[in-house]
DNA sequence: AACTTACTAGCA
DNA sequence: GCTAGTAAGTTC
């Protein structure tokens, strides 16, 4: 007798185990779908494994078999298994992430041509091997993309590229179009769950995927090459369940399947930079061929009381971009988007109030007047005078985006405004061949000191980013002239950025030392939520001093408090060894289910 | 997750 | 003794 042990899309462990008839004996295979009466219910189950013994002793027989040809290959199996020992979900949820969404609803698939079958490749030297490609030029690395791609297609083998957004689809599409004459079926997916183009890739032996984050369950062949463009961008990290990083994906997928996987960026995320740091990945360091544009750093401290008091421009700032204008030149004011919360620094000596554990930003709420920590929820009363120069009085700031513009045409009403002078937030990035003679960064101070310990990383991103716009000059307004953002920038040297930055984050175990996962409550009741994520605050407190599978860090009101009706309270662990830490999460939160409570578990959130 | 069963509070 | 509402347990 056989027997499937399938799992299903759902938050339940299993695998199931299901009789299978004997006509399908033959044909059935792991990896296939098939139809099953769960729970008096049809459901769409996938056949993690085939077994001739079982110790259930009710068991129900499988429905109907919809793949006489697995959708999901050995590799794809282990695969989502990993991610879901990672993710922390169960293995049916992370195939469901893997496959396009009308093969999730049951849609059969018509046979029309033999599927490819796997020949043993034979493994390269470079199989498996993981580089972070450090592109200070901005562009440069996609002749290296090229290159890599036609050795992989010289050996007869695979390759994902993966791009963040659509813009850079298409554009990659054009690039990759151009520069190869091989006569090669280039596939992509601009929408997630393209059956059609799905199938083609599963069907040829050998492929060039380019697509967005899903793309990394792209079902290629013989893959030799996986790349990762802009492999910081957040947009890499699912928003839902479960929460994958395309990245993480990658690694692991490259190394089931023994491909290359190359991650790419012109400000690598710290993550990637540690590793290579530690020689746990390679490096290549591609310089920038351009003239580096003269820094100049308008120190706010300084200049601060030669004007009003809400002046968007330092006096230094609008000279330069007088000086552009005059000579028929190009200017960019830059101006990212507006903090979300409110930060709160010294009238006087600049210094922004910050969380003595965490050194992060503290927020200021009005109903309580107290400044708090986000991450540890450390809470101090709005101190009267600052306690760094004991002097100053502390006040809020937030500038008004808006602004901006009216204050540009006010100050230069030569009409040129849209034309040589242009306003614009990071969305700039994407049009960058844009030249100009100026370029300015307003409010980057903003970034700087946002609620979050990534903001240096961030900050420094749109930093190196706009010092790509302009060869010239350009002009950063700040009140940190110090910070190790600014200090990398003007010494030319991003190194000095990234080990600041490393320090600073191995003093306080913060990423890339340790991982963090964070457990999101929600539910209708604030009282009920609330008082939930403290019995799991205590709970896993208690499991910690036993397993010693993680370190629970802080329970704190999720920001926002309350989501379309429903409130968030959220619970940090971190831990170094995720793989263990989800375990022993996910046999804590079996025993822990209060009614109109939902948790979910965010391994590694940015 | 979705559903069944066990248990408890509230009521006549 | 009954039912509504919720907590706990199970799914093959």
């Amino acid at each position: 007798m056989l027997y499937a042990r399938i799992v299903l899309g759902l938050a339940v462990e299993g695998p199931f185990d299901y009789i299978v008839g004997t006509e399908l004996t033959n044909k059935i295979k792991p990896g296939a779908r098939a139809w099953v009466d769960f729970r008096n219910k049809k459901r769409l189950g996938y056949v993690a494994g085939l077994a001739q013994k079982t110790n259930i002793k009710k068991l129900k027989a499988i429905s109907e078999l919809l793949d006489d040809s697995p959708v999901l290959d050995t590799n794809m199996l282990l695969l989502t298994k990993r991610l879901s020992e990672y993710y922390c979900c169960s293995w049916g949820e992370a195939i469901e992430a893997a496959l396009p969404q009308a093969l999730r609803k049951g849609k059969k698939i018509l046979q029309e041509a033999a599927p490819f079958q796997d020949p043993k490749g034979q493994a390269k030297d470079s199989a498996g091997e993981v580089t972070l490609l450090h592109d200070l030029d901005g562009r440069k690395r996609w002749d290296s993309y090229i290159n890599e791609i036609k050795n992989v297609l010289a050996d007869n083998k695979s390759a994902i590229v993966i791009l963040p957004d659509k813009n850079s689809l298409k554009k990659a599409l054009d690039t990759i179009s151009a520069k190869l004459e091989y006569p090669v079926s280039i596939l992509y997916r601009i929408k997630q769950g393209e059956l059609e183009e799905w199938l083609k890739i599963k069907k040829e032996k050998c492929s060039i995927v380019l697509a967005m984050r899903s793309g990394i369950f792209a079902p290629a062949n013989n893959l030799g090459l996986i790349i990762i463009d802009e492999e910081e961008n957040s947009v890499y990290k699912q928003e839902q369940s479960p929460h994958y990083h395309v990245r993480e994906a990658a690694f692991m997928r490259s190394q089931i399947e023994g491909s290359r996987l190359i991650l790419g960026s012109s400000s690598p995320s710290l993550e990637s930079f540690y590793l290579a740091d530690k020689n746990k990945i390679r490096y290549n360091l591609i310089p920038r061929s351009t003239v580096f544009p003269e820094i100049k750093i308008v120190d706010m401290k300084a200049t601060y009381t030669m004007r009003k008091r809400n002046t968007i421009f330092q006096r230094p700032t609008e000279d330069a971009i007088l000086a552009a204008l005059d000579s028929k030149g190009k200017a960019l004011v830059f101006l990212n988007r507006k903090g979300f919360a409110l930060s709160s620094s010294c009238n006087n000596c600049r210094e922004p109030l910050k969380c003595p554990r965490c050194n992060i930003n503290l927020v200021y709420h009005f109903h309580k007047n107290m400044l708090t920590c986000h991450y540890c929820n450390f809470k101090m009363e709005l101190p009267k005078i600052c306690p760094n120069c004991n002097s100053g009085y502390i006040r809020f700031s937030g500038i008004g985006t808006e602004k901006v513009e009216s204050e540009l045409s006010r100050l230069f009403p030569q009409g040129r405004i849209g034309r040589d002078l242009i306003v614009a937030t990071s969305a700039v990035f994407k049009q960058r061949e844009i030249e100009f003679d100026l370029v300015v960064a307003l409010g980057i101070d903003n970034s700087l000191n946002r609620v979050d310990f990534r903001s240096g990383e961030k900050a420094f991103s749109i930093l190196t980013g706009l010092s790509r716009l302009t060869q010239k000059k350009v002009i950063i307004e700040t009140k940190l002239p110090q910070h190790h953002c600014l200090e990398a920038l003007i010494k030319r040297d991003s190194s000095i950025f990234y080990n600041k930055e490393l320090r600073q984050r191995k003093g306080l175990s913060f990423p890339p030392y340790k991982h963090f996962i964070l457990l999101k409550l929600r539910g209708i009741n604030e009282e009920n939520v609330s008082q939930a994520a403290h019995i799991l605050f205590k709970g896993l407190s208690e499991r910690n001093n036993k397993d010693r599978a993680f370190k629970v860090i802080s329970i704190n009101p999720a920001q926002p408090g309350k989501l379309r009706g429903k409130f968030y309270w959220q619970v940090l662990v971190s831990t170094n060894n995720v793989r263990k830490a989800s375990l022993v999460l996910k046999i804590h939160l079996k025993t822990f289910s209060p009614s109109g409570i939902i948790v979910t578990v965010d391994v590694d959130p940015l």
